[in-house]
DNA sequence: TGGATTTGACCAGA
DNA sequence: TCTGGTCAAATCCA
């Protein structure tokens, strides 16, 4: 989540302890899940795991807020809501607006452009000394619950079938799943992981992709609750990141940390290793 | 028929 | 002045 942002420098150090707090329980409700999963009948006195799911999206939510400074998405989506009511639809009016500067960005190269958010393409323009057209993508939430994110998608000019994406601010929008967290038990699998079967982001779990080539938008993962795809946590825990992003530059404003993270969990790195030491949290800046 | 995409127009910024 | 980012009407599609 995020591992590219790059935090405002002047964060208060009110924020800084209500950001460990959200990170700490977002902790605790995920050693909590663990042992769920682990055994269940152990569970009499704590949370259920709905309850825990919707925790641990509200603690990083939270926290993601605080690191980017946006407001909160309810105020997003009421302002957004607003704002749309008393846009002009009077043609002396396209093309006027503010562009947003110093918005944080970082760019990826891919092989898909699929990311698990659902995007809406709303233009595409012919960029000079490139071989293809640059594709331009928003929120398909930006009006619902104000989400300001967009994203630049063009095809690499070297042959290979790669895509520079460029994401221009954080998604503030909510996942359907936070409102309501499904969690469905598969009584009749003996597999152990097929506890928990539900919807996630990333790249590796579309299960739907668009057959157009210059459509490269997502269709069908816009939240944790679209049930129309189900992969099981066996699915989740396997899946190796690493294949799809090569490369992730983080930017803010104009000056660019070329961080070049190589995203690799393996299934059994996430098994065996997914400790959260609170000792080891430090804030980098 | 409603949502998504296309595409030309318009504007901001370098 | 040029290039790139966004808007919105037209069009497509399930």
């Amino acid at each position: 989540m995020g591992s590219a942002s790059a935090p405002p420098e002047t964060l208060s150090s009110n924020k800084k302890r209500a950001l460990i707090e959200e990170l700490v329980n977002g902790k605790h409700c995920a050693t909590q899940l663990r042992i769920l999963f682990n055994n269940s009948s152990e569970m009499s006195g704590r949370l259920s795991a709905q309850e825990l799911v919707h925790n641990i999206f509200t603690s990083f939510h939270h926290s993601l807020s605080l690191l980017t400074g946006v407001e909160s998405a309810e105020v997003s989506r009421i302002q957004a809501t607003d704002s749309r009511k008393k846009r002009p639809a009077s043609k002396e009016k396209r093309g006027c607006y503010k562009r947003r500067k110093a918005e944080q960005t970082w760019a990826v190269v891919s092989a898909t452009v699929e990311d698990g958010h659902a995007w809406r393409k709303y233009g595409q323009k012919q960029i000079l000394n490139s071989k293809h057209p640059r594709s331009y993508f928003r929120c398909t939430r930006k009006y619902d619950q104000g989400c300001r994110a967009t994203k630049q998608v063009q095809r690499t000019d070297d042959g290979s079938q790669t895509y520079q994406i460029t994401y221009i601010g954080t998604h503030t929008c909510r996942p359907d799943s936070v409102k309501t967290p499904q969690i469905i038990k598969d009584s009749e699998s003996s597999e152990p992981y097929n506890i928990l079967s539900k919807k996630l982001h990333g790249p590796h779990f579309n299960v739907k992709q668009t057959d157009k080539e210059e459509r490269t938008t997502t269709t069908t993962t816009s939240g944790l609750t679209d049930m129309d795809s189900v992969i099981t946590w066996k699915d989740i825990i396997s899946a190796d990141y690493g294949n799809a992003v090569s490369n992730v530059y983080s930017c803010t404003g104009t000056t660019c940390q070329n961080l070049k993270l190589d995203i690799a969990i393996k299934a059994a790195e996430f098994e065996d290793e997914f400790q959260f030491d609170e000792s080891e949290f430090r804030l980098a800046y």
